[in-house]
DNA sequence: TGTACATCAGTGAACGCGCGTTCACTGATGTAC
DNA sequence: TGTACATCAGTGAACGCGCGTTCACTGATGTAC
């Protein structure tokens, strides 16, 4: 049996996911997770140092999951646009899971304190998605592969709402992928 | 002279743009707003109903200003890229002299209470480009609108953390823009 | 096996604070006569 | 021109509320002897 110390930290973390569906980051209140998680005020303090190392904590989780599926779907490829595709996939298949963190993630952009915190995190995605960018010949690969992440999060948004995958969402953002290359190599 | 009505209504708008400025969405209170606006806490309540009205009075006014640039850089321009590079331009040109509301923008999409509210202005520039996309020869014009709206938004993004224009990320932009459309099309 | 003690996750009342909102009031300006 | 009244943007003290955080305490579990 494990220790009961992950079991509540764990609870915790997930109520968290459950508050951010209903009301979002800004209604996301130590309050309203210790109720959700049927714990006392207290025990929050003693998992978490305050309310952003929670934050940060949720973050990490949903990160973590992330990239663990990313890195599993496009193990043994080569870079390249196969690979963006497969990891686009693997991506939005994760955050239709974790619609509640997803939207935390978006949301958090805009808060300044949270956004750096979060940064790291999200930048350690783009580098994985840049030697494919610079297989496919890109001028900036830096840049194209900033501005992709910015579509998939899109798209992504897209299938929360619908609670769904979309093909056609998911055929859009592959076409814009193979085709963009070549005339951004000639210039 | 104007009623003085006018001055401090905007005047209190002017201040919300400095708060968000600072302190992000979640800072933005009206005791906050008041101080910076030098009016007393009451006076916030003649202008405004409630604190979402005035968040929604931001977003109005700043929606305006896009709506009127845009419209002025691609009058007598047909449905295509031209457009769509044109349109792009100016929208990024008014995020960077509208930095705090633009960042607003971006965080509220998070807050299901205020995302529904600004939604239909945000769209009501989706369906702008969506002829163009049309005319490019997109199999799903209306995804393909959106997907590209995500890249121009975090262009913008890019732009306000460097505070200038960025010349590669808008090229980046327009080789992906005029790539996408054929392949797209073959499907 | 039984007893004394240490550990530590969990508890919940209490705190001070800033929040959004209200409302009786002020005082400058315009209008009536 | 002078006086009485109406209008209405602006005022700021006061409100109740939920927030994040603290801390002395509990009680189950493990360890020592």
């Amino acid at each position: 049996m494990p220790p009961r110390y992950l079991d509540t930290r764990e609870a915790l973390l997930d109520a968290g996911e459950i508050v951010a569906t209903y009301h979002g980051l800004a209604g996301l209140s130590v309050n309203r997770v210790v109720a959700e998680a049927h714990v006392a005020k207290g025990t929050f303090y003693v998992h978490f140092a305050d309310r952003d190392a929670f934050l940060d904590a949720m973050h990490a989780r949903f990160h973590a999951r992330v990239r663990e599926h990313v890195l599993a779907a496009v193990r043994d490829l080569d870079p390249g646009a196969d690979l963006l595709e497969r990891a686009t996939a693997a991506y939005l298949d994760v955050c239709l899971e974790n619609p509640a963190v997803k939207a935390l993630a978006v949301e958090a952009r805009g808060d300044p304190e949270l956004s750096s915190r979060f940064a790291e995190r999200s930048a350690s995605l783009g580098t994985l998605s840049e030697p494919s960018f610079i297989a496919l010949g890109w001028q900036s690969p830096k840049i194209a592969a900033r501005l992709y992440q910015a579509m998939v999060s899109e798209a992504s948004m897209l299938e929360l709402e619908a609670a769904k995958r979309l093909p056609a969402v998911r055929r859009t953002l592959n076409a814009w992928l193979r085709a963009g290359a070549p005339i951004a190599a000639e210039r």
